[in-house]
DNA sequence: CAGCATCCCGCGGGATACTG
DNA sequence: CAGTATCCCGCGGGATGCTG
């Protein structure tokens, strides 16, 4: 995604956020996480759906990017841990707005959709 | 990405708005036609390096959400315009946030690339 | 418990060519 | 000018199985 530098992608910096963010799980796993240290079995409750494949690769981004700190406690069975770190935790609070725009507009955008929708396809087809 | 409904996709409609402007150039287009009515080539040339396809099926997927208006006046040759929504400028400003995001940390984030890298990568390979 | 390795498939999206 | 249509490929990500 931020592969072309364009002018925009310069001047918008957003794209880069969603390269940190980008993926189908990111997401989902810092808000799971966001309660606290929460091990890795917990997460692959929390966030359902999610394959254990899928949560280590994006754990191992989310810590790359220093937005997680992964804690190994050396006993056995291993323990390992995951924690927010602050400008994660920022970021969390930041989507909150994104949040607060989708409820708002949920059911505008969902009938947005209905209409189209039905004007592209007037007779039963 | 909203295919599978969990727990935390129905507490968490962040993965809505994701799902509106996912893809790799909804965003840019959206700043793109921030400034005003733009037109179809118009875009073409601000966001760099998208493709005419790319361009008509996002612009589409945009219109169909309700975050853009299409316009089309029936001259020889056509014109069509593109127009934000109220709720799509909601959108960009939220956007906004993230941008400051970015903007502040990405020399931090930078950073926990580079040492998480050379941590794993100890000898020269 | 917390992974890593391998196989495999769908689809996002690029390149290219044609049209009202 | 503003699209549509077709072909094609890479990679995100699911399923499954093995390990310290």
């Amino acid at each position: 995604m931020a592969d072309t530098v364009s002018p925009i992608t310069e001047a918008c910096p957003i794209v880069e956020v969603l390269d940190h963010v980008a993926g189908k799980w990111s997401i989902g796993i810092l808000v799971a996480a966001a309660h606290g240290p929460v091990r890795f079995t917990e997460l692959e409750r929390e966030v359902e759906g999610i394959s254990r494949r899928m949560l280590t690769l994006t754990l191992r981004k989310l810590e790359r990017d220093g937005l997680l700190v992964r804690t190994v406690y050396p006993t056995v069975p291993p323990r390992v841990e995951y924690t927010l770190t602050g400008i994660a935790r920022e970021l969390v609070q930041t989507l909150v707005g994104l949040t607060s725009w989708a409820e708002k507009h949920r059911g505008t955008i969902a009938a947005a959709r209905r209409a189209y929708d039905t004007q592209r396809t007037p007779a039963g087809v």
